[in-house]
DNA sequence: CGACCTGTTGATTCTGCTCAATCAACGTGG
DNA sequence: CCACGTTGATTGAGCAGAATCAACAGGTCG
């Protein structure tokens, strides 16, 4: 990764995400886009919270330690998607750059009246946890590569090539697993014929519904 | 369970619920208490959403069903919380009175803006399931079952005894874990000298210091 | 070139699941 | 009152899936 982030080409932003936020964007005279390079923090755990963010281009993930040093990522975020949200004053994950990120923050003026956006933006994020809580509760590892890539294969609105912009072990601490799982995992799906790794960030989907049966 | 719901005791709503729920409570209007006996379920998957709903005795849960038959409960919500969020219009989860609940329906008049409290609660729900994905991704059975303990002993406010008002099986599906293995770790914690049964659902705790070093 | 980092693969271990038996509590009907 | 069926909880034996430990390959960068 020695190109500089902010030189290669940025996502697209999906078209049907553009319409959700579009309220809050403009409501909120959003800042201009910091440059987050690969592995930065954007904000700290127990760091004061407040404003909110929006992905410019580039992959945020939200993490929680446990005590002992496990990781868990509770969220990937891309391209036209809004994260920060925090119940206390104090942020309880942290988020960090996975690829080099993009990030404008939204001034919220916490004392103003919540936008309806705002809280439909955090629906969004709720219903999104909660089908990820379901994916660990009651999934096993092949299912779980196999929502991810769907996942993915959604957000970046192909089913054909997914692009992986975070490296295996951000895989295997979103997925709750061992990054040799994911490995194997990969490993198992091309030897089904489901998917071919044109690079080792790059998945190409051979049969797209096999996935989705998966997960589903 | 041959007694009415209805007539037993209800449970006391701990005094921190009291405050974040006050505001909506009285801006809503609540209806009358509904009572839903034991397995009755609120709403249904698929079923339209819009109405938020408040506890005020009992226990409800939250679940979600895999193609396949395997159960998730997200989250179970006690005496003074509110539950029926949803970011489509649609709920992808159901609810279900866990034993005997007393719900009121809450009226949002979609139409109108949304309260800042509403904002707040739905962030507080989004907290909670982010720190239950923490426990389903990187916690092993002991670790989720003591989370659970020490979960319940907080709304109770009590660390001493700790009613379990869901039965082993939805302690199970919420765990991520069989009804087995929940049995299992209960023994383990007696054996350790952690609990106590005083019967099959209540527990008393006799270190509460370790429950909670095992959850962070 | 050599050090380092990420990813892959193999061997072994272990946690929790599956299958199954047993038990206790409770309700029903003779 | 007792025999029986049902339901939820507990316990055991064996197994499977994923973790752990370890070796190695390929690429990048000093």
């Amino acid at each position: 990764m020695h190109i500089h982030p902010a030189f290669r080409a940025t996502a697209a932003i999906p078209a049907h995400k553009v319409g959700e936020v579009a309220a809050l964007l403009s409501a909120m005279q959003p800042a201009a886009v910091t440059l987050y390079p690969e592995g930065a923090v954007i904000y700290a755990q127990g760091e004061k919270a407040g404003p909110l963010y929006y992905v410019e281009f580039g992959t945020v993930r939200i993490c929680r330690l446990t005590a002992d040093g496990r990781r868990q990522i509770t969220a990937f975020h891309c391209a036209g998607e809004v994260f920060g949200f925090e119940a206390g004053d104090e942020h309880d994950s942290y988020a960090e750059s996975v690829d080099g990120a993009g990030v404008r923050v939204l001034r919220t003026n916490c004392g103003l009246q919540p936008t309806g956006s705002m809280l439909m933006l955090a629906l969004k994020s709720l219903a999104r946890v909660q089908n990820h809580l379901m994916v660990l509760g009651r999934r096993n590892a092949n299912e779980r590569m196999a929502s991810l890539l769907v996942d993915l294969a959604e957000r970046q609105e192909s089913d054909r090539i997914v692009t992986l912009p975070m490296q295996r072990n951000d895989i295997a601490d979103y997925l709750g697993v061992t990054f040799e799982t994911v490995s194997r995992i990969l490993r198992a799906l091309k030897e089904m014929g489901i998917i071919r790794m044109r690079s080792v960030s790059e998945v190409e989907i051979l049969d797209f519904v096999a996935l989705e049966d998966m997960c589903e």
